[in-house]
RNA sequence: CGGGCGGUAGCGCAGCCCGGUAGCGCACACGUCUGGGGGGCGUGGGGUCGCAAGUUCGAAUCUUGUUCGCCCGACCA
């Protein structure tokens, strides 16, 4: 099979696209717009996913699950946040089939069985649960309530790409009542740093946490704060967002609670998510032109065992050694293969493993058993070294968190290369132009100012980063006066 | 959703203009020599040419429709 992948500097979106499906993680699917994610992929999210399970639950989470299908009435209660979504929603409108009298064989839709009132497949699923909170929430006694739900949502998008717009994708949504508003934006803040530790130390790509401009805000939402990460070809990516949702859904949907004083008063709420896109950030935070590069923490294989050998007898004599050396990490927790198929070669192999971002790769044949060594080489440097067999399993669990550091680092090292501040327009357009990445500028404040940057630069506000430095400048637009930098980027 | 391009064996492609019943490389199976960076040689299997209509004695090839993808644009809370 040719797996020859497409350079980075030749041509970024191709290169992505095809270490996608070449690393294995997803593939296009017959149904426009939807991925099939692999196991390897799935292995990937699966990993992601423990994480952030195990994260929402040391802060107080439970999961639960709601519907798939929402009410049309009830998606509309809420207006600014139908209305934000309405454009790209699917909607179910009739519950039956029947074969079409006119061509045997076929079916059509029975026009008989349509719905009373269509069902909204769920872009996000803020309707049905603040329609279900109504029943859950009397008293502050039942503040606050914090749930978090694993799901696939539907978002009817015109251009797509695997894992970073797909029309169906996975994701988790939390959403939170509270009895006051200083605990809804404490608990916004909270989650949106759940993410950034999620991000930054298990996913190793660096982020920045900011808030969203009213023009970028989710429907629905009085604020918006994100983490925005920067991709090897110098476009932003916002890899999750959490929001302070005000009293605007419990308003919408009528949920009230009695306070201690008895009184009544709508609750606040927050909602918050990150999705598989998140799968689109790894890989283009870290990969090469050899392809993947996964962080070990998250890797669906941290170590794989090459085996090199002559003969039945001398494979016999490594897969011994091999078992020997597997145990020896698994007891440690480490994940690893030992890949003794036959049907490749060693240097096959190498390619292979590289190819899908496995971090070490241990090379084990009649030499290295001669010498009590193994032959270890490392994906995120390509660098390899000869080490004794003695303590092997700590000197990988070592070189395991050294590597995860290493891929952090070199993102970070990155993004900040890659941040620059202009002071006027020229700067502004030359320095996107030459070399993206982020840029800190100051602005009026003003959305026709933001949309007008937006129309002439293609660059958006990705935020405003929180514990923002105040300084006064001038709009690199307007030239009017402006307090603080915002960070702009082209963006996915 | 508009414009352009593409879909032929698991993967990458040729054949199409000029209609005559499908080919190459890799992969796969078997044998053999091999094995420390994508092996060599030999033999062999596999495709209703994306799908559906139409033109024709005959369609991968011409026409129409449709679907999936890629690029550009619009859109993207």
């Amino acid at each position: 099979m040719s797996k020859e992948l497409t350079k980075r500097a030749d041509d970024y979106s191709q290169w992505y696209n095809e270490l996608v499906v070449k690393g294995e993680l997803a593939d296009h699917s017959a149904v426009r717009g939807c991925m099939v994610i692999k196991p390897y992929g799935y292995a990937l999210w699966e990993n992601m996913r423990d994480q952030l399970d195990k994260m929402f639950k040391e802060t107080g989470h439970v999961n639960a699950y709601f519907p798939l299908f929402v009410p049309k009435s009830l998606f509309e209660a809420e207006e600014k946040n139908a209305e934000g979504f309405a454009k790209e929603c699917a909607i179910v409108t009739h519950y039956r089939l029947k074969t079409d009298p006119d061509n045997k064989g076929k079916l059509i839709v029975d026009p008989e069985a349509k719905l009373e009132e269509e069902l909204i497949i769920r872009p996000t699923s803020e309707a049905i649960i603040w329609n279900t909170y109504k029943g859950w929430i009397q008293s502050y006694r039942d503040l606050p309530l914090l749930i978090n739900q694993w799901a696939n949502v539907v978002r009817w998008e015109m251009r797509t790409r695997l894992f970073l717009r797909t029309a169906e994708f996975l994701w988790q949504e939390g959403h939170t009542a509270h009895a006051t508003k200083e605990e809804a934006v404490e608990e916004t803040v909270k989650m949106l740093d759940v993410y950034s530790t999620f991000v930054e130390e298990w996913m190793a790509v660096p982020v920045i946490k900011g808030v969203k401009t009213p023009n970028e805000r989710f429907a629905g939402a009085e604020d918006t704060y994100c983490i925005e990460a920067l991709m090897q070809d110098g476009k932003a990516l916002q890899a999750g967002t959490s929001h302070f949702l005000g009293q605007n859904f419990a308003k919408a949907f009528d949920v009230k609670f009695s306070d201690k004083n008895n009184k009544l008063d709508y609750v606040w709420a927050t909602s918050w998510g990150v999705s598989t896109r998140l799968i689109g950030a790894l890989i283009m935070a870290h990969s090469d032109d050899e392809g993947l590069i996964l962080p070990p923490r998250i890797a669906p294989l941290q170590v794989v065992i090459v085996p090199i050998y002559k003969g039945e007898e001398g494979k016999a004599l490594v897969d011994a050694k091999a078992t020997e050396i597997m145990s020896g990490l698994k007891a440690l927790g480490i994940r690893v293969k030992y890949d003794d198929s036959d049907n490749a070669r060693p240097g096959w192999k190498f390619a292979e493993h590289e190819l899908k971002g496995v971090p070490v790769r241990i090379a084990l044949g009649m030499r290295d058993l001669e010498n009590n060594v193994v032959e270890i080489a490392r994906r995120d440097t390509k660098e390899k070294s000869t080490v004794s067999l003695e303590g092997l399993a700590g000197h990988i669990s070592e070189l395991l968190d050294e590597i995860q550091a290493n891929i952090f680092n070199r993102a970070l090292k990155f993004r900040d290369e890659n941040t620059r501040e202009a002071n006027s327009w020229e700067e502004f357009i030359r320095l996107l132009d030459e070399k993206s990445g982020f840029i800190s500028a100051h602005w009026d404040g003003t959305p026709e100012t933001e949309e007008k940057i937006k129309q002439e630069s293609k660059a958006t506000i990705r935020c405003i980063p929180l514990n923002n430095k105040q300084e006064d400048g001038k709009c690199i637009l307007t030239g009017k006066p402006s307090s603080q930098r915002v960070l702009f980027a082209r963006a996915y």
